[in-house]
RNA sequence: GCCCCCGUAGCUCAAUGGAUAGAGCAGCGCUCUUCUAAGGCGUUGAUGUAGGUUCGAUUCCUGCCGGGGGCACCA
């Protein structure tokens, strides 16, 4: 990439000049004023000498004008501004390269090979057997599944997993509330709802919690005929139901790990290193403050002997890199566990110190409504289908407002819907909490999923007319010297998949493809694209192409469908 | 009480210590006899607060105010 070379060769302007070494940026600046790059360069060295920053950047932009005859071909002129900024405009030549460069790759267009050879594992939507697939599950899924096809876009081979709590008190509360009242479960939403029930009654009727408790004991051993087929049967009935969720969303596990297996598991690993654990009040602990002032203690088996969570995390981690030896194994939780995940992986290296230096906790922000927090606990939930499905009821009225001869309305509307969705979660920067609001519900317009989805369909529909005007987009070389503005966004995709990448963020790929979207949209609302008379048209075609190819790879690395007609 | 995270426009979100703090929604005014108007153009509007570091701070540090999360047998 240019980004580089441009890199490398103030790094040899700098030491040729003597000049002290310094950690600088080569950016692309706001505005196309500035050029297509920029370095702060000439400012961080003047800093530390007390040096007048311009008169630093004329001196390397002297040096660097000096080499750009034979190395910086591509650049074609080099400006120092203001504070000291030194500016890099390229040449034209440049983005016609690029422009023949994507046609070319097509959908192997900003692939990297950064992370080859390594094995990643990504384990998320974590949610748990016996409750409502809700909302709030939809952030770690879409996050997941695209930081998933991030690391495979880059060269690595990535396995999805899903890691459910198919045991515990939650699992206990459902089933003890089904014998007690002699629910018949039907449906998932049924289970779901005898959890609720089940947890309500837990708090005010004291012999009911002890028949959940007792009734917790049964499960692990299972010894009992009429709570294990119970067990079996509300198991099934909502993991069918998150396969079918899972399905819409697009995302498909490759391993599948119950707690009802990591709990075994991390029970051995916490007696075999009762060095690094402690007893304490009938409990086994781990006192993470003793490690770091920032941690505190937690539980990883409790009095009656049974492994909490923590434990079965640490369990966890060696199953998983048991069935695949990873080299990477990144967790997507809320960060409503955050803290948490800090002493599990401090644990860890005391016990598995190379697993949990490969291990990765990414923590998103918690899907709210306006009501505050959802509680699957209490039934606050809206359900991520009841979602999905009033989106797809708006979606299809649009659809049908438009009227293009859509054949699937209702394949179409659900990629709609879905694409809404995982937009206004993948746009904003994981971690930070999203307030959600069904009434006002998920826009179709502007900053969306849908735009995306329809500049699109608009660029396919393009390409189709100018191939029946027998326009191609194969432009020649006497091609004329005009540079459209968004020949001078497009260019950038590879390194913002890289930065995505590095940095676990889709947000920063959303944010640059919508903004590519509305350069392209402009750039058709000022121009004809297809003109038989112009010659230039087929550069026009060109680049229509170009944006249809990198929003579609976009597309597909957030896990949003790009239907070519909508 | 201790520990983390976060306060940007009326609302929802951007901005690896840099150039004029960007979008979208909502509001107002334009724009389809011509390639998809789920589009485009114009317009109003913001860094919680007080200091500090810096040539330069939304970004780093400190205090205060406000919000969220975590802190022993839930997951």
């Amino acid at each position: 990439m240019v980004q580089k070379t441009i890199k490398e060769l103030i790094d040899k302007a700098v030491e040729s000049l003597s000049l002290e070494k310094v950690d600088f940026v080569v950016e692309h600046p706001e505005s196309f004023l500035h050029g297509e790059y920029s370095t702060n360069v000439a400012m961080v060295i003047a800093k530390s000498t007390k040096a007048n920053p311009l008169e630093v950047a004329e001196k390397i932009a002297v040096v660097l004008q000096q080499a750009q005859g034979n190395l910086l071909k591509q650049v074609e002129k080099i400006e120092v501004a203001k504070p000291g900024f030194i500016n890099f405009f390229l040449e034209n030549s440049f983005f016609e390269s690029e422009l023949r460069k994507i046609l070319e790759q097509g959908e192997e267009y900003g692939k990297s090979d950064s992370l080859k050879g390594q094995k990643i594992i990504v384990e998320y939507t974590n949610q748990n057997p016996f409750k409502e697939f809700h909302i709030g599950h939809l952030m770690p899924n879409s996050i997941g599944e695209a930081i998933a096809r991030l690391a495979a876009f880059n060269g690595a081979e990535v396995k999805r997993a899903a890691y459910q709590s198919d045991i515990g008190l939650h699992v206990a509360k459902a089933i003890a509330y089904k014998i007690y009242k002699q629910v018949v479960w039907n449906s998932a939403e049924e289970v779901a709802r005898s959890y609720v029930s089940g947890g309500a009654l837990y708090e005010d009727d004291l012999d009911f919690k002890e028949l959940v408790t007792k009734t917790n004991k049964l499960v692990y051993e299972k010894t009992d005929e009429n709570i294990n087929s119970a067990y079996e049967e509300g198991r099934r009935l909502t993991l069918d139901k998150f396969e079918e969720v899972y399905k819409k969303l697009g995302s498909k596990f490759d391993f599948y790990f119950f707690e009802s297996t990591t709990g075994e598991f991390g029970k051995v690993i916490v007696h075999k290193h009762m060095d690094v654990f402690e007893e304490s009040d009938g409990a086994i602990v781990f006192h993470g403050e003793n490690f770091d002032p920032q941690l505190h203690t937690r539980v990883f088996m409790n009095k009656a002997g049974l492994p909490t969570y923590e434990a079965k995390d640490l369990g966890l981690a060696k199953l998983k890199y048991d069935v695949y030896p990873y080299d990477a194994s990144i967790i997507v939780t809320a960060n409503e566990q955050s803290e948490y995940f800090k002493v599990i992986l401090r644990a860890m290296h005391e016990i598995f110190p190379e697993l949990s230096e490969k291990t990765k906790h990414v923590s998103h922000g918690m899907l709210r409504l306006p009501t505050g927090k959802m509680s699957s606990r209490t039934g606050d939930v809206i359900t991520a289908e009841v979602l999905i499905s009033e989106l797809k009821v708006k979606a299809l009225k649009k659809i049908e407002e438009s009227d293009r001869g859509i054949e699937d309305k209702e394949r179409l509307s659900e990629e709609i819907a879905v694409g809404a969705i995982k937009y206004s979660i993948l746009k904003q920067s994981p971690g930070k909490d999203i307030i959600f609001d069904l009434d006002k519900s998920l826009s179709f317009e502007g900053d969306s999923g849908p735009y995306l989805q329809y500049t699109f369909a608009r660029c396919i529909s393009l390409l189709e007319k100018a191939k029946e005007a027998g326009i191609t987009s194969q432009f020649e070389a006497e091609f004329p010297s005009e540079v459209y503005e968004v020949e001078r966004y497009i260019y950038r995709f590879p390194e913002i998949v890289e930065r995505a990448q590095i940095e676990m963020s889709p947000s920063y790929l959303v944010t640059y493809i919508v903004e590519l979207a509305a350069m392209f949209n402009k750039f058709y609302a000022e121009n004809k694209i297809i003109d038989i008379a112009d010659k230039k048209s087929s550069k026009r075609v060109a680049i229509t192409e170009a944006v249809s190819q990198i929003l579609q790879n976009s597309l597909i690395l957030l896990g949003i469908s790009a239907p070519r007609k909508m």
